[in-house]
DNA sequence: CAGTGGTCTAGACCACCGG
DNA sequence: CGGTGGTCTAGACCACTGT
């Protein structure tokens, strides 16, 4: 790993290092490995330790890096596809993909936000069920998914609250959904959400908003919580190929 | 705005600073008002302007605030919801969705990158075409729209740059788009993209990558930069409701 | 010009992890 | 325990904006 030294620039020293960096992860490590830890790779590019981690911030960001508290730096995995289809994979209904994990499942009067989300009155009733997207068995995000209760007449018969979450997903199911409407936008994580996603709060998070259509009106709100840092969201009908990262500059990065 | 004071918690102070620096834009301030300058404010509660700067960065983040050198701290507004679906607003045939405008037009032999993501040999000839994507006159996006010239024989003849775009576009609509197959990630915008984006480097951006089929084969590859503090990307067949943002977290926020 | 956010420094202490 | 990243400080200077 080169020395560095960071010729004079009208750029930021920070951004400098990120390019100096990206280059050199690229080229001479891989998935997996430790970085020298930030004192020292501060004193080798002769920068201030903040200056540095600046820049390692940025390469997180981009989903480079990952950082973990007592251990290191280290190399990042490729972000994984996570396919966020209707019917096919991530339909709260079917029950044959095994990625969910319930929460919990409660039933309270909507808050002013939610019931003007879901066109309901402020204050009816509306089921609520938590549960966590897993893949390959890592949390890749959490849902809260909110039905109003008059949508779902014959729930409250189901007393314990994992039975309660399941008729709710079966009953939705035989809903029958017509159509879905999505949105996607950077956040961050709040407490609870950071907990479930096993990460600090403030993690970045891409927060996918869907809307799901019975009959024309609309049936459910999904909020989906997904890890910026490991997470690529796919949409669409039947992927052609595997989508390998392209940058989106015309200048080519130097092949690794 | 009140004093702050921030009772020692187990939590780190720059997060506490964010919940209260929340509460107070969302009860006291109003799109387009400046908050007061950083120093003041790191003065105001008590802690150092890096601190502070910390919990900006986050407000920042979630597009709550905007930071602009030399003029302060302001109330962001809402996000914009940007469609990106397929044939209705932003196919990039449609000549009609005045929301774009064309930077350059060039025709260069595929780097290894995106010759694997095209499909096509390395060096082959690809066409790119960058463009932006306006919303109300604001840049919201950048594109490169990358096709194989092989797949668009008859664009040689266009010695004009703006002709040859508009011929790109023309036959690439002629093609018969049967499918799109989209990936959305977060990442940070380079020197170029964040230039057009009108932003400083290392903006976080929403990147999209969109494959377009024409009778079963990959015909073309856009990779798009949404600059992520000002974009919601909105997906789906017809949005039936207007989307608000929605907490995803039961206990909900004080009402503003 | 004065005022703003942006960058950078040198140092300190803390929280967590492994052996 | 020693080593890691995470937080925080107090200060300095720069780059940009408006008047």
């Amino acid at each position: 790993m080169g020395q560095g030294q960071l010729t004079a620039v009208p750029e930021p020293k920070y951004w400098h290092l990120r390019t100096v960096l990206v280059r050199t992860i690229d080229s001479e490590f891989s998935t997996g490995q430790v970085l020298p830890n930030e004192r020292e790779l501060a004193a080798r590019f002769g920068v201030a330790r903040a200056t540095l981690r600046q820049a390692l911030d940025q390469l997180e960001l981009e989903g480079r890096l990952v950082r973990r508290r007592g251990i290191g730096t280290l190399i990042a995995a490729p972000r994984v596809g996570v396919p966020v289809n209707g019917r096919e994979a991530s339909w709260p209904g079917s029950a044959r993909s095994q990625a969910w994990r319930i929460v919990d499942c409660v039933t309270s009067p909507a808050s002013a936000q939610l019931a003007r989300a879901l066109g309901v009155a402020e204050g009816a009733p509306v089921h609520t069920l938590r549960r966590l997207r897993l893949v390959q068995g890592v949390t890749m995000a959490t849902e809260s998914l909110h039905v109003p209760a008059a949508a779902l007449p014959h729930l409250a018969e189901f007393a314990a609250e994992s039975d309660r979450a399941r008729a709710m997903l079966r009953q939705l199911e035989r809903l029958g959904i017509d159509g879905e409407s999505r949105s996607v936008e950077l956040g961050v994580a709040e407490a609870d959400s950071a907990a479930l996603l096993e990460r600090p709060p403030g993690t970045p998070v891409l927060v996918v908003t869907t809307q799901y259509a019975a009959s024309g009106r609309l049936a459910a709100l999904a909020v989906s919580t997904y890890r910026a840092d490991t997470c690529k969201l796919t949409f669409g009908e039947t992927g052609l190929v595997e989508v390998t990262p392209v940058q989106s500059d015309v200048p080519v990065r130097s092949a690794s």
